[in-house]
DNA sequence: AGAATTACCTGAGCGC
DNA sequence: TGCGCTCAGGTAATTC
């Protein structure tokens, strides 16, 4: 389930090997997703060169000069950079053919992401212009998530989980950013003091920081540019122990999406 | 306005 | 062996 560090190391990986490149030829299996895929970009792309990749929250921006190739990963879905002879299998929906005889594919069993084309402000665009502040810049700070909880009775893991809130955190994040702050993931997100708020903010964004770290580091199959980081302190772990107390982690559901937390060490 | 619920989709795991 | 069920979860749309 890619999330903000796991795209961001997507983007990383991706930024090197195609920048620069001319997209020589698009190949459409599957265009049911999430969003319809835009027949047209099998004529629109060829001709144009990668100028530069981008990420907004979970989005990847691919700026083509004339336009915004724009892809999210949803739930299941993974890109790989391959050799441009290399035969499809199954859920392979899309391929992207460069002039360097790179292809780059969006693999996708559960169809949940989105592959669209747009020209314009990005900042405009319907999916992008909700998105909350970016949670590695200054824009996000704990004045600014004091502010955001303030009047919210909700439970504050869902808050953290709103991406027009912040941007790029979901639900294992959610829920390892508020056992590493101590703070219990179903507390009224208004009751949260601006102390609180302060180490919450700080947490999230060491917590995303530290896992694209082990992202750009780890080695990974030669053709994969997806990163799945597999061990968490919390997220998984419902009833075995908690790392610090060795209390067993309790697991309840929040908004319908698995949560799970130390009773001790949370409050 | 904010909160809760639903839809989208497929594979894995489980009980029978 | 296989059927039916539940779960996984990002996000937008819908409803209250």
């Amino acid at each position: 389930m890619p999330e903000l560090p796991e795209v961001e190391v997507t983007r990383r990986r991706l930024e090197p090997e195609l920048v620069g490149r001319n997209f020589t030829e698009v190949v459409l299996r599957v265009t049911k997703l999430r969003l319809p895929v835009p027949v047209e970009l099998a004529r629109i792309l060829p001709g144009l060169a990668v100028r530069g990749i981008e990420r907004r929250g979970k989005y990847l921006l691919f700026d083509c000069g004339h336009g915004w190739l724009l892809i999210h990963l949803g739930m299941t879905g993974f890109l790989r950079l391959l050799r441009s002879s290399t035969p499809p299998g199954k859920h392979d929906h899309l391929d992207f053919i460069f002039d360097g005889g790179q292809l780059l594919r969006f693999h996708d069993p559960r169809k949940f992401g989105i592959v669209t084309w747009f020209t314009g402000d990005p900042q405009e665009h319907p999916l992008l212009v909700n998105i909350g502040p970016e949670p590695l810049t200054d824009a996000f700070t704990g004045e600014y998530l004091f502010t955001a909880t303030r009047k919210r009775n909700g439970a504050l893991k869902q808050l953290i989980m709103d991406s027009s809130v912040v941007a790029g955190v979901g639900n294992i994040y959610a829920n390892e950013a508020l056992f590493h702050s101590g703070i219990r993931p179903d507390r009224g997100a208004g009751t949260l003091t601006v102390q609180e708020c302060t180490l919450l903010a700080s947490v999230i964004r060491t917590v995303l920081e530290e896992s694209i770290g082990e992202g750009s580091t780890c080695r990974v199959a030669e053709d994969t540019v997806a990163y799945y980081p597999q061990n968490f302190t919390v997220y998984g772990r419902g009833g075995e122990q908690c790392s610090s107390c060795g209390s067993r982690l309790e697991e309840i559901r929040l908004g319908n999406r698995s949560t799970v937390f130390c009773r001790i060490c949370q409050v």
